[in-house]
DNA sequence: TCAAAAGTGTTTGCTATACACCCATGA
DNA sequence: TCATGGGTGTATAGCAAACACTTTTGA
């Protein structure tokens, strides 16, 4: 054990964080995954996950590492958002929080609350319990951030399967717009971004006629278009 | 005076800096401010003006802060860039840096090289001198996100003077975007934002017809266009 | 044979681009 | 009167939006 109090510097240091905001598409709604707090502050509470950066980690492997402690989930697409530091914004001490942005398919999802959360849960973005810190106004600017992006990068294939149909890509492009799009117009659009391919797989699922199954050319490339 | 290694705590902590790639237009080219450093570490290089979070300091403050006394420039446009915060990035400990980005018209430019640096100057970009850290990952960003802006928002008018001529604004595009533009169809797009307008007044400048002015409508909100 | 989703083209309007000449001034 | 940059309109091409029916399947 290492003696409390033991690293000492001639001026106050705040602490870092990182937080981020895990969007996944779920039941037809945009949801992202909360934990509840098990210590204080907002014991109770819902936030987002995240935690204090190790001295010597880079800060895009403690968002990382936290959420794959704290909700068990990895391999998800990472970005940084904003970092936030008004003082006062932890009642503990100064902290400044580096926030990140980040989607996965629900595919690929195993969330079990691991150590260092009680619990964590998807939650729709319409409907989110109240929030510990100021973690309303950082997932408000990340929504914004995925909203703005649809128009001119791939950022939603990060949302989808490694297999999918144009018709659900359509659904994800409708349920992050709030709004619906005609059919042939979307189909034309999405094929000519050349971003995707038809892999000679259908998928039949209903008594209808089976869809025609799609990858991405580049699946790990977020590309800019238009 | 306070004792050294005066503040202690039970985790090691960073120290947060904030530095800031403040841009103008001067000589019909692209600059930004650097400072020479007067201290340990790369005494002597150039660098970004920049750094210490103070405890009780709002992370735009001390960008603020840091830009007004090394360098004798305020109110200036101030936008959060990125964070960087690679281990090994500042020699003397772990280092955590909020990156500003920030846009004045060269009119209002006052550059003194104030107490904290030896010398401050700018700098076409296209020419700058070997830079401390990783400062130059950070201008280069920055000026990623200049001009990327620069076809959704009206972030350009930043760098203009409270008034300024239709071809002054064009010039400015034109250095941005490092290509000419056509005259008509620029005055026609610049107009039809509907963010500026005439001021009545004239700026008679060598022997030919004199240029109308224009001014902001909104001199202190950056709109989204298109 | 019916219900349900998959798949497919053409027309129309709008926005972006290309392009050349006259105007007002100071020297 | 000449040189200089300021100011103006139209025609065309390319992209985005609107729009309805046929196909394939499982029940």
């Amino acid at each position: 054990m290492v003696a409390p109090h033991a690293y000492c510097y001639e001026f106050p240091h705040p602490a870092v964080t990182t937080d981020v905001v895990l969007f996944t598409i779920r039941n037809v709604r945009l949801q992202l995954l909360l934990i509840r707090r098990k210590g204080e502050p907002f014991k109770g509470d819902w936030a987002l996950p995240g935690g204090f950066l190790d001295i010597d980690e880079d800060l895009e492997d403690c968002a990382l590492r936290e959420l794959e402690e704290e909700t068990g989930v990895s391999g998800v697409y990472l970005e940084q958002l904003r970092t936030y530091g008004k003082p006062g914004r932890d009642p503990r001490e100064r902290v400044i929080s580096v926030a990140y942005f980040a989607l996965t398919p629900s595919e690929r999802l195993t969330v079990k609350a691991a150590s260092d959360a009680a619990e964590a849960a998807w939650f729709p973005v319409a409907a989110l319990p109240p929030l510990a810190f100021d973690h309303e106004e950082i997932i408000r600017a990340a929504r914004e951030r995925l909203v703005a992006k649809l128009d001119y990068s791939t950022i939603a294939f990060r949302l989808m399967p490694r297999t999918f149909t144009l018709s659900e890509l359509q659904e994800v492009y409708e349920i992050l717009l709030d709004a619906e799009l005609d059919k042939r117009n979307f189909r034309k659009w999405a094929l000519a971004l050349e971003q995707i391919q038809a892999t000679g797989e259908q998928c039949r699922r209903g008594s209808h006629r089976p869809a025609r199954l799609y990858r991405l050319k580049h699946p790990d490339r977020i590309e800019f278009i238009k």
